[in-house]
DNA sequence: ACGACTTTTCGAACATGTTCCGAAAGTAGC
DNA sequence: GCTACTTTCGGAACATGTTCGAAAAGTCGT
């Protein structure tokens, strides 16, 4: 009973792939996304409860699409790779990442990516509360990157001047000398691609904190 | 020459900083910054270039204001004390962490943490390079930890159900053992704070990719 | 004193996500 | 067929940051 819907989830979550894959993820606006259905832009709003909730049912389907390599036989390597999968996902699509950090999960097609931290940690010997401390810990890290780097290339791209190149110009080297010592070269190594080795590192020292 | 001007870049610092005070940073609007000047609300884009720029200025004086303990002489424990007043400092006031991620570096008063990181760093015999991979990688984690809690707090503080919970509602237990066994812990767990535990322990994983 | 120039001010406008509320368009009961 | 009800639709409106262009209000040169 009611007035017959003239669109719905499905529709909206396929006109949205649409403009991703035609426009890109920073052209995917509530009125754009009406204008492609050709119905009011309020409308959407009896078939999403907001833009978050749109991009997270997007997320879904693209994690879906992901392609899931075998993980490693060891729980670290297993650990790491996973994360280097989800790395990788999200890098290629800040904007969600800016969703997920409101919550803490992927959705379910996304979640043997966890399970591999997880799992991981679990077969390495830790407890449950230190298998989600790290998996909570790598995720922190790994949305801090991409939001970090995302957020700086944008900037960038819009010509934008770097805040810390003002405060690098004129450096006490007696008040730092740590980086007065770095000094020009920061530019050049903040740029370098780090994550591999950071994740790494933690991940190691994640565990190391566990035998002890 | 010119038309003498009504308004000041002092006196908008001031007056953000009065709404800041008194209404919080949630209020920190631009309209409502020239209402409390009684100033039209583009004028102000003659005195600072945008709400970001804004919002740096506000944070050197902010930083400025900080405590400023005294520094371990250990460099290892410089690192982790550098690392969490600044953690400390940026999580009393997410906002301007939204904006430091599309830089890498906090203001002239803010830099003796970096100082601290970074020469910590060297002093532990880590190289330039190294120093400042570091410091970066401690920067992600401790922006990630920031962003994350922030928004999910915001969301909570919505009354807005968790997109989690709707996935660990139906696991297959056969597809992911490690979650399944985790089960409905996972709320309790993930409100943890276990920012300083994740901060050593990356420090010394980090350090101990030197000595290999 | 008058015109030229320069700087500041600010209203109008745009795009964004979102809420409110009335209108539209069906179905069910009689 | 008419009324009541229910659901969907969508225009108006709001707050946000921001840009554009024109007007205002001085100073300088002559």
């Amino acid at each position: 009973m009611g007035r017959p819907p003239t669109t719905s989830r499905e529709q909206i979550l396929e006109a949205a792939r649409v403009i991703l894959d035609r426009d890109g993820w920073e052209k995917l606006t509530i009125r754009r996304l009406a204008a492609e259905l050709g119905v009011g832009a309020t409308t959407l709003y009896h078939h999403v409860r907001d833009k978050d909730d749109l991009l997270i049912q997007l997320l879904e389907h693209y994690a879906g699409r992901l392609p899931r390599p075998a993980l490693p036989d060891d729980p670290r390597d297993r650990i790491v790779a996973a994360a280097t999968v989800m790395h990788d996902a999200l890098a290629a699509w800040p904007q969600v990442v800016e969703v997920l950090t409101a919550d803490d999960l992927l959705g379910e097609p996304a979640l043997w990516m966890v399970e591999g931290i997880v799992g991981g940690a679990l077969d390495c010997g830790c407890a449950p509360e230190r298998a989600v401390e790290l998996y909570r810990n790598i995720w922190y890290y790994t949305v801090g990157e991409i939001l970090v780097r995302a957020r700086a290339g944008r900037r960038a791209a819009e010509g934008r001047p770097r805040y810390r190149d003002s405060v690098f110009a004129n450096l006490d080297e007696s008040r730092f000398p740590g980086l007065a010592g770095i000094g020009e070269r920061w530019p050049e190594l903040t740029a370098r691609d780090t994550y591999r080795a950071g994740l790494r590192a933690f991940v190691d020292g994640l565990l190391a904190q566990e035998s002890k």
